[in-house]
DNA sequence: AAGACCCACAACCGCCACCGA
DNA sequence: GTCGGTGGCGGTTGTGGGTCT
């Protein structure tokens, strides 16, 4: 073999770094869309500009719908802890006895919590004390709780710990989700979304139907549309509407028939009309943006569709209230805007977080997208 | 209050294994 | 058997929020 092994890609002509959440939904809708089967040329194809490892990565350990995360459980420790000495630092091999976990996500936690109790524990570890650290680590998986980027799993462990595993989303969710809850609890509670985001956890991971295993390439096309919204809007971090339409507009994304799903499209533009909704002009934007995009030619039928949904979506926001009432706080401060600038996205879209509730049963069709 | 330090985690890097031509 | 391409794995690093001083 030529071992001047050719780079995987041209490191100036791609985007490093964090995956901002337009990135994130471009992937996930690339995949859901046609699966992953050359990752090399999956960014392209899918108007990325990322490195096609890069992409796998972001797929394996974050994006994908039967990812479990949240803080591993007393036996998911115990698990890592028997393994890892029985294999050593095969984190894949580990993590394919850990469904829903990722090789990295062990990595971490050995690297993080385990190896450092380990070593406290003079590295000599049997059952008793296994439990002991363990349940110290389960601390220790408080300590992820804690953490910043727990929006990721932070508040989750507790429910995932009580809803089984093979329970689907659809039955721990007895569906009827209430806007006016969400916006209430935004307001009350900021780490709403976080506990929003525990149901959807337990449905992504909780419904996991392949061998979860980190090597999994399972079609995604064989997602449940629950599932598929669930992983379009499960992001550990907060979702920040100008966040994305910042990346949405840019000149890379912004060029969005350029995708080349072209079904996706539908869902790019209703990222712009999302733009529109911040910028106090939802309607004519609407209108606009509908009259503009390239489904005009499609017909008045998925323009009303569009419509449809938009409006649902400032109904359920309480938008056109927001507005009437900007129009007349616009006469005292013309600045202010619609959407609060540091609303999330995950704020917005994610149900209220009780566990009784459903997600998806009152939800619109999402305007021709079959992959929503 | 502010700066320094700590820590967890996402992401990157480079190597290896496998496969098909 | 060789070569090139690709996916996968494990080690390492960068980032940024939390904690300490």
């Amino acid at each position: 073999m030529g071992r001047g092994r050719a780079p995987c890609c041209d490191k100036s002509q791609v985007k490093r770094g964090p995956w901002s959440p337009a990135e994130d939904l471009r992937l996930i809708t690339f995949i859901q869309k046609h699966g992953h089967d050359n990752w090399r040329a999956l960014p392209k194809l899918a108007g990325l500009l990322r490195c096609g490892k890069s992409c796998r990565l972001r797929w394996i350990n974050y994006l994908r719908p039967d990812v479990k995360r949240g803080n591993f459980t007393i036996e998911e420790e115990e698990s890592i802890v028997k393994l890892h000495k029985a294999w050593g630092n095969k984190w894949s091999k580990i993590a394919s006895h850990l469904p829903g976990r990722t090789d990295n996500e062990i990595k971490n936690v050995w690297n993080t919590h385990l190896k450092k109790k380990l070593t406290m524990k003079d590295g000599n570890v049997h059952g008793d004390e296994l439990s002991s650290i363990t349940s110290s680590s389960s601390s220790s998986s408080s300590s992820f709780t804690s953490r910043k980027k727990q929006n990721i799993g932070g508040g989750i462990e507790h429910q995932s710990e009580q809803v089984p595993m093979d329970k689907k989303p659809h039955e721990e969710c007895n569906l009827t989700h209430d806007f006016e809850k969400i916006q209430g609890s935004q307001k009350e509670d900021t780490n709403q979304f976080s506990s929003g985001k525990d149901l959807i956890d337990q449905s992504s991971s909780s419904y996991s139907s392949y061998d979860s295993n980190v090597s999994n390439s399972s079609p995604v096309d064989a997602l449940r549309p629950e599932e598929q919204m669930v992983s379009l809007f499960d992001y550990g971090e907060p979702f920040d509407v100008s966040n994305v339409l910042q990346e949405v507009n840019k000149p890379d994304v912004d060029s969005v028939n350029e995708i080349p799903f072209e079904a996706d499209v539908d869902f790019w533009n209703m990222l712009d009309n999302l733009d529109s909704v911040m910028s106090n002009e939802v309607q004519q934007c609407e209108v606009n943006a509908c009259q503009s995009s390239n489904f005009e030619e499609e017909g008045s039928k998925k323009v009303d569709e569009n419509k449809k949904w938009l409006r649902y979506l400032e109904n359920e926001l309480g938008l056109d209230a927001m507005e009437e009432e900007n129009k007349d706080i616009s006469t005292k401060d013309a600045a202010q805007p619609l959407v609060p600038e540091n609303a999330f996205v995950s704020d917005i879209f994610k149900p209220e977080t009780n566990p009784d509730m459903g997600y998806f049963e009152t939800w619109p069709s999402l305007p021709h997208n079959s992959a929503f």
